[in-house]
DNA sequence: ATTGACATTGGAGTTTACTCCAATGCTAAT
DNA sequence: ATTAGCATTGGAGTAAACTCCAATGTCAAT
């Protein structure tokens, strides 16, 4: 009905996601609440949740009255997985403006391409390293040979 | 130097992506070589490249003649990566939009943010199945009780 | 010669979200 | 009553890229 595979229904009632209740046989029956709870995994992983994620801050349903504090508490975390998708989409467009010229300089070599990527590639190792790696000569002669 | 862990650079050998000279003894020796191989894997996990392909799209360094045919074939494979990146930006746009709407709503719940929210999630499910589900309410009766 | 601090190896463990398996149980139809 | 076709379970396997371990080897300094 979901699209969810039986083993993975079976994996999430495991390890405590979703446990439906069982029939007088031992059969999982799926109850229209523990469907809604589905769809909501479903859209939290589409927006990068991991399951202990999903599990921790999913206390909603089967929740009576709703505490404004736990709500604060939920936002929060909304925002702070909000800020990181944004920093993977920032991350995400250094590297396909890197692709692009990369392609670029491999189909057409000329000098504005390579420097255009040595560049990028310098940018890169910025951002790695959090600082310029200062590779001296002396760093590979040392250990050359 | 790099920053790259010892048992990291064990492991890399192991599978053949840089695999240094040893000495008189049995220890690994780096050369200038190794090194600029290490740098571009860096570059190209940042990319996103799992080794599989670095390993495999990677016989540039050590070729003396430049043939234009694999060029051609590398660059339409970055291309091709390029593409993928940019369908993960879409996708990470949305997630973020969701989540702002999503944190909003729970901050102070109301018809506006609760619309728009049932709006994302609408969409998404479209993204996730191709299609709308269409769940009516038979199909949670005809599993009821 | 002994110590300390490195190096080597094969092999096992980690993480996440499944995915598959064999042995067994239940149900409905012939 | 037998069979097909589901369900159940515990447990193992998968992927990727490490990460850690114990047993052993090597080296420089005391």
């Amino acid at each position: 009905m979901l699209g969810i595979p039986k083993d993975t229904l079976r994996y999430y009632d495991r390890i405590g996601v979703v446990s439906p209740s069982r029939g007088h046989n031992s059969y999982r029956k799926y109850s229209r609440d523990d469907i809604v709870d589905l769809m909501n995994i479903q859209i939290m992983q589409y927006a990068d949740f991991s399951l202990e994620e999903i599990k921790g801050k999913f206390q909603f349903h089967r929740m009576q009255s709703i505490d404004p504090a736990y709500c604060e508490e939920v936002a929060d975390f909304l925002e702070t997985k909000k800020a990181e998708a944004l920093k993977k989409i920032a991350h995400l467009e250094k590297v396909s403006e890197l692709l692009d010229v990369a392609a670029k300089t491999l189909r057409d070599f000329n000098h504005e391409n390579d420097q255009q990527l040595a560049v990028f590639v310098r940018e890169i190792y910025r951002d790695l390293h959090k600082k310029e790696p200062e590779i001296t000569k002396e760093d590979c002669d040392g250990h050359q040979n």
